[in-house]
DNA sequence: CGCCGCTGCAAAGATTCCGTAAAGACGTGC
DNA sequence: GCACGTCTTTACGGAATCTTTGCAGCGGCG
């Protein structure tokens, strides 16, 4: 219920947070491997699972795709560093928060317990989709591909991370703040040419027309993706 | 709950207002100085403070300020006359609004009603709505939208966050001061001739008709929003 | 009535922001 | 090294927005 899982290649951080969180009246048991990590949490259902991108066996974000496939229980990714691009698509795949090396204690404290304040919540009924659909496009998190009327449509990362933020909340204005911040890193809140540039390759590889949500701008403000219905 | 506080040291007017709102179907309580006032808003939480702004023993605008550092009920302001420089600063201050004494039981009675409804809205517990209605106007923050009777009104950012903070308050007057400290940051604070212009485009854009709030401006004070019953 | 302050509105000017293309930088795999 | 895909950076025309200005109308007041 309240026990933590670590995950961690290196045997210093495994010790360190287990010793910060233990001091915290918080169960801990470490592993230092995807394979063990997704195994442990298949058989003592951890309460929160606080896992490094970097593990030497699989990838930390199939790690993210396989836990969640299994459980709801809430994940704390720890990334390299803030342009760890993979963190952002941890976060899509249904990780709950991230915390960016190197890290506090108390940080990673404060995390862990709000972790677990949500954990009660998720249970009720308010699942992480994997998939949005707006109209003929379709976003599919977990299969990291993006489909417009059933043909593919390549992406790059950073477009799939743009574009499947905005489709995360259909109709609603993302601003440029928001998806630099999560998307570039928060030291880049304020490059708003990178999405001018990528607004526009988002534009052309998904084409337009009925059926075809628009990436609209609102000057000044943000992006928001919008089925239209031309009168 | 839905008692009113009439605050005034004129006792002909204690009884005109408290009659006028007893018959409104509305509990009334009347004191004649600002101290009696301030304790009564403490022990009793009355649901509309009325209060004249000229008291014997306190100025009426440190009355509000009283009131405000204690509790966020909604407070009318009676002033003298027109030209009494008090009631803008006490609307700065937190006043919902005022009347211009003399004053018909018509036109107190309805900003009282107006302040009733404004106080349910923050007492439910909701403290920041993501969405104002007033009538066929929705200003729906999280979606960063606009719309009239449902179709989409395209604003511009000055033009939505002067609506926006006009629509969160339905009713009551918001001072030009208010609105152009907000929107344009404090330095701005005396070019009033941006509100014209931006009242211009806004009514122009939102249109006018049954359901559709009107923007009424009160002359050298500042705006409101009200959703006027033709007869 | 004339003066004055305030408003609504329109139009023009100034500024900021956007879309697009194109070129350089960077890393990866061959 | 070379080819390739991706990301970053730059530049510029045009669009959207903001600011400024002018003028007419309205109401209060002597």
């Amino acid at each position: 219920m309240s026990d933590v899982l670590v995950v961690d290649d290196d045997a210093s951080i495994r010790k360190t947070v287990s010793v910060g969180l233990t001091a915290r009246n918080l169960t801990v048991r470490t592993v230092s491997t995807g394979q063990d990590a997704i195994k442990d949490v298949k058989d003592n259902e951890p309460g929160v699972v606080v896992l490094d991108l970097g593990l030497p066996d699989i990838d930390g974000v199939d790690v993210v795709r396989e836990i969640r496939s299994v459980s709801a229980v809430p994940i704390i990714v720890l990334s390299a560093d803030g342009s760890d691009s993979r963190k952002v698509l941890a976060l899509e795949l249904g990780a709950d928060d991230y915390v960016t090396k190197p890290f506090s204690m108390v940080e990673l404290v404060a995390r862990v317990r709000v972790a677990m304040r949500h954990r009660e919540r998720i249970g009720t009924g308010e699942e992480v989709p994997m998939k949005y659909s707006i109209g003929n496009l379709v976003i599919d998190l977990s299969e990291h591909t993006c489909t417009v009327a059933d043909k593919i449509v390549e992406l790059t990362p950073k477009e799939f991370e743009v574009l499947a933020m905005l489709a995360a909340r259909p109709g609603s204005l993302v601003t440029h703040r928001a998806l630099l911040k999560r998307v570039w890193g928060n030291e880049y809140s304020s490059e708003t040419h990178y999405l001018r540039v990528y607004a526009s390759h988002i534009r052309k590889k998904i084409g337009e027309g009925p059926g075809i949500p628009a990436l609209r701008v609102e000057s000044g403000v943000g992006y928001r993706l919008v089925l239209e219905n031309e009168d």
